[in-house]
DNA sequence: ATGTCCCCTTGTAGGGGA
């Protein structure tokens, strides 16, 4: 079973390649994030053309994700992070699908820091790992998939001096990443390449792709029970270098059924 | 500071966000 989390970074303008991508790969799941589109506008004919099932939460102009599946129809889960009622942003949905609890997620930005989008990325993090700790608490096979706008150690950034001050990289966000983590949770990308250079997404300024100054921020969390069926994790990296690519890389595990 | 791309607009160029 395959599972892959995709920034699109606007679902109208990247329609063409996510189907492209589908169609090449055949993720059973693919969690997508930055749709950029309100709720009317998800483009579920296609996405149905495509074989695909699909549950979404929308917002005009920001935010926005999606769990599709392929040949059935994801069941709900939750909607939005628990913990801030207040909370509009749309970063956060649960579905489960063949047995697996699947978390797709957008977490904040977080530029400029220090300032509100900062405390607000902060917050929304500390939230995560309550949920993080319901879910490790609940022995469910889970994945936590999605963009989490964090480069967890400096191997995971290209020149690293470059980013301390950044929100995705202070030592404030680094520490609730591994927070997370620590819970029990398996970084799938970084247990199957421990010393690699690998990287989900590369700024569309100064040629950063052609210059392979990437960052790896999107990530594939996996919960112990579901853990020891790990089999691969990569980069669909090619889908980055064609025309009218997302920022961000496709990113994928492979589990065993 | 800059670069580029996406989305929206008492819109068709400019601002906000990433």
């Amino acid at each position: 079973m395959r599972v892959a989390t995709f920034n699109v970074n606007g679902i109208g303008s990247r329609l063409p390649a996510l189907l492209q991508w589908l169609d090449e790969t055949q993720p059973d799941v693919a969690c997508l994030q930055e749709l950029k589109a309100p709720q009317e506008k998800f483009p579920l004919d296609a996405i149905r053309e495509a074989g695909y099932g699909a549950i979404w939460h929308g917002q005009k102009s920001w935010n926005g994700v999606a769990i599709l599946a392929r040949g059935c129809q994801p069941q709900e889960a939750g909607r939005g992070l628990p913990g801030d009622p207040s909370d509009e942003q749309s970063r956060y949905i649960e579905a489960i699908v063949n047995g697996i609890r699947i978390a797709c997620l957008y977490l904040p930005n977080g530029n400029p820091a220090p300032g509100p989008k900062f405390d607000y990325k902060l917050a929304w993090f500390e939230r995560l790992i309550a949920r993080g700790a319901e879910l490790i608490a609940s022995g469910e096979k889970v994945i936590l998939a999605g963009d989490f706008n964090v480069m967890p150690t400096e191997l995971d950034v290209y020149k690293p001096e470059r980013w301390v001050n950044d929100a995705l990289f202070r030592p404030e966000t680094r520490a609730a990443f591994r927070r997370l983590v620590d819970q029990g949770w398996t970084d799938a990308l970084r247990t199957m390449h421990p010393d690699e250079t690998i990287y989900t997404f590369w700024d569309y300024f100064r040629n950063a792709f052609g210059r392979d100054a990437g960052l790896r921020i999107d990530h594939l969390l996996l919960s112990p029970a579901l853990a020891p069926a790990l089999r691969a994790a990569e980069v669909d990296r090619h889908v980055r270098a064609r025309e009218k690519p997302s920022d961000h890389a496709p990113t994928w595990v492979e589990l065993d059924a």
